[in-house]
DNA sequence: TTAATAATCACCCAAACTTCGGTATAATTA
DNA sequence: TAATTATACCGAAGTTTGGGTGATTATTAA
């Protein structure tokens, strides 16, 4: 345990109470320091040349530009900052934007002095600390369902389909004429209520169809 | 902790001495018991409503049907059986693989006694125990591509045609003409070299563009 | 501060592909 | 046996794609 320099922590919650106990943490520990701490992105962000932080404890809700955005925007800025989202709720929507938006782990308000820290030493030994729920979230959104109202073989073909394959290349895959593959898709129009390639797409990638 | 019942576990995999050190371990828990171990998926499948497991202990590499789509074959008859992947590699493709047929959780070979029995204690509490190099391989796999070739603009469009939105919806839900957003889309095709909408979708999805 | 580059917008035509609305038969499964 | 699934064909209407051309506004580099 042996570090030459505390890794380089940057708080933004809007929070009073929270945003010192938080630094009072991370401070305490022998591995972190806190180099700002923000009620707001705006002046996080304006302040990150001069910070340089490793990692940020991103509150969601904030006053002005939110978390998501604000995680954008710094993970542009300098892709090797590593951003931990600090939440009340465990909302389903809000978690995937937070990660699309370059979040690599989730942890809640709640959360106390050994729950912080080892979220933080998580970070460095570059895992992706997030509490139970979360973790179940993220691993049934990779679950396929198993109520699709779709046949095997269509299911095949909107695969294909998903993979940009053309009617003239799937019928060619499966061996079967043109026109079957048109009838096919013609039906998983109609069952999934599209009528494009790429609506239905959407839909089965909202619906774990594939 | 006065749980009425054991949860039944099956175990699944093809070396010995690992499956009997497993079934050992999980055992010696008062809250779990072993009531089957296979060598492979045929067996244990086959065994299935005899055996009625809640949690299921699956090995990936396996002599005949492999454990992703075994893992397949048993969520799709009861899909509330839990599955956890036993695993000697980290392998990328192989853990999104597993996950998408439906494992829950996602533990190594090397487990130990701890390791193993909090995993099951993981699932049982509704959570997905996997390890840390697995975690931050899912939490990144989220995560846009920050070095995108395209345009603000052509990345909007991008995801609106990802969203199954036509030529004419595009233009209007962006109040610029037709012909432009055909424009914004040739450009999009040259960049990403595709020449389809769903082929566009697919490289978006693949490069994480959106 | 100018020059160059990138981004955004707009239009035309022709070819290619997709979608819709039908119809119909074998094979498989409940 | 009845229902479902997988196969196959036709033609008309609609949408997308490819190959051009050109203008206006940022943004960046010299």
């Amino acid at each position: 345990m042996s570090l030459p320099f505390k890794k380089r922590v940057v708080i933004i919650e809007d929070d009073q109470e929270i945003r010192e106990s938080f630094s009072l943490i991370v401070n305490s520990s022998q591995r972190f320091m806190v180099v700002g701490a923000y009620g707001n992105c705006e002046d996080a962000i304006a302040a990150l040349n001069r910070d340089k932080p490793e990692i940020v404890l991103m509150d969601i809700e904030l006053p002005g530009m939110n978390g998501i955005k604000g995680t954008q925007i710094i993970r542009d800025k300098n892709s090797s900052t590593e951003i931990i989202m600090v939440t009340v709720y465990e909302d389903s929507d809000l978690v995937f934007e937070a990660l699309k938006a370059g979040a690599s782990g989730y942890i809640t308000k709640s959360a106390n002095y050994t729950e912080l820290l080892s979220a933080l030493e998580e970070i460095v030994r570059g895992g992706a600390p997030m509490s139970s729920r979360i973790a179940r979230m993220v691993i049934d959104n990779y679950h396929i369902n198993p109520n699709s109202p779709l046949t095997k073989r269509e299911t095949t073909i909107l695969q294909l389909i998903s993979e940009g394959k053309t009617y003239t290349q799937i019928s060619e895959e499966l061996f079967i004429s043109k026109e079957t593959a048109k009838t096919h898709i013609k039906n998983i129009y109609s069952k999934l209520q599209v009528n494009s390639k790429s609506e239905a797409i959407a839909k089965a990638n909202h619906d774990k169809l594939i």
